[in-house]
DNA sequence: TGCCGACATTGCGTAAAACGCTATATTTGC
DNA sequence: GCAAATATAGCGTTTTACGCAATGTCGGCA
């Protein structure tokens, strides 16, 4: 935006004389004269009474010279709100992740960078990690606290926050149906066994695999989305859940559950920051990329 | 002003498509893409966060959005405003004159023409007409209504609106300096006659050149700036006094004095309107100037 | 009254910039 | 891996802006 007429016409409603209005403005007076005619012609009003000797403001003149210092100074005032947040990144990140990735590091982690860069806010909201992915391939969160999964997509990006073994749990009650030897696994033993999975993402994939492998059809119970449900239902009794560690350590109902140490163990849940490889070039998503490279 | 790249940097925070923007904005994708670029070197701040594929607002985008939306619809206003007082008239006209001319032939000439342009606004300033071609020739008051002088000042145009005698007024009372026989002048009449004069001003010229005519040294009692002031003191039995019979007929005081039917007579005060030659160029003014032509 | 100086404006030649077309690089979706 | 999409850089042309010098006009002053 070229301010300058602006400035050229409140220079000479200033001062009312051409030559030294120019002088001021550091331009030739022709150049002023001329753009003042362009004003002129552009608002198809007069905005100064002129001839060879003198210079007064015409009442629509007067009424744009109130304009002219509002917009000027509104012009100035933006100038330093922007250079004010360019200096210090400010914005907006929404970041989708589990309730548990909100309660445990993301906590952390999200201080610290608050500290770091106080004018950004951050959106956090909380769902079932399985949604994560799509998420942020569709442009509608910034980021993801999700786990890795067996391959990641193209435009991703993927970076590892903390690793979280994948545990069988059981109601801490005593249940007839609870493997009494989950060492060692058979299919009498977990036929019978009420199954709180989850409805999809990896956690149910690591699942089924694991009951494939050793030829087991387990009988489902319930599927839940969100891990934090399972700890819920496993807690009332309802059934055996399979959950992320880091999901029970974070959970409220810790003592109403046990892992049950089966063999073999369940893969490790690697849990990281997913964004957008384009968006990473963004300063602000930069900046947060940045802060979890450090760690 | 050119608001051109406030416009297109809108279409595309609207379209967030340089192809669809350009065309909203008719210029190629090109010319959008450097009127953007221009604008955030400007800023020094980048609006738009892009690659080949896709493009977003920042969080200075943002701002600059509620800005420019701003700062457009300011523009559009100052416009309209600007082009309704190009369709009618609107301003100030100050203009000096006496308290009488305010209170008689000026009042009418000024209702018409407050009929004739509403959004004009006149400002009245009464004091004394001796000083009124001064006043316009300073550029203090853009009219005045004065008494035409023997010659007019080359600057100055004068327009005249009604002719006044001059009269010697005296006390309706009787007093015994009050001279008995008006209608024969004589030095013996009037050397003791206190008279009231203006200060300075045609009628007090004409007053002197009278006396003068007549080889009368008047006996001069009062010298008052307004004839209003003469009227009053002449009206309280302080004198005889000079003034255009105008004043004398908007008076209350009208009872209270008389005039006297001097031989010869003064000769009559040709009142109008005054104003800076290069001063009818304005159309306020030019308004004003026609409205008294066509009387 | 006539001449001089002040001053806004215009003509003109040059410099700069703005514009559109085309080409390019990169990315996405199939 | 290929084809479509798309923001942008290069380039030649047109438009615009700028300053200098000239012009015309108005006040002031002798």
């Amino acid at each position: 935006m070229d301010m300058r007429p602006l400035k050229h016409f409140l220079a000479l409603a200033d001062t009312l004389h051409f030559g030294r209005a120019s002088e001021l403005c550091h331009v030739s007076p022709s150049t002023l004269s001329r753009t003042i005619r362009q004003l002129e012609q552009n608002l198809e009003v007069p905005l100064f009474e002129r001839d060879n000797r003198h210079v007064a403001l015409t009442p629509q003149g007067l009424i744009f010279q109130d304009y002219a210092k509002d917009a000027l100074a509104q012009w100035e005032l933006l100038r330093h709100t922007l250079s004010r947040d360019a200096d210090e990144l400010a914005g907006e990140i929404s970041i989708y992740c589990s309730v548990t990735a909100s309660y445990s590091f993301l906590y952390d982690l999200l201080s610290d960078f608050r500290l770091r860069h106080p004018r950004i806010e951050l959106k956090l909201h909380t769902g079932d990690p399985a949604e994560s992915m799509a998420r942020v391939l569709d442009g509608e969160e910034d980021m993801a606290i999700t786990p890795r999964p067996r391959s990641v997509p193209g435009p991703l990006a993927f970076k590892s926050l903390t690793r979280s073994p994948l545990v069988f749990i059981a109601p801490a009650v005593q249940a007839g149906w609870i493997p009494g030897t989950p060492e060692s696994p058979s299919d009498t033993q977990w036929q019978n066994v009420p199954m709180i999975l989850s409805e999809a993402g990896l956690s149910r994939e690591y699942s089924d695999t694991w009951f494939k492998a050793l030829g087991i059809t387990p009988r489902i119970y319930a599927q839940v989305a969100g891990h934090e449900a399972i700890v819920s239902m496993v807690g009332l009794g309802f059934g055996v859940g399979v959950v992320p560690k880091i999901v029970l350590d974070n959970s409220p109902l810790v003592e109403r559950v046990r892992v049950l140490p089966v063999k073999p163990e369940l893969p490790h849940y690697d849990v990281g920051l997913c964004v957008l490889n384009r968006r990473l070039k963004s300063p602000l998503i930069q900046a947060l990329w940045d802060e979890v490279v450090e760690r």
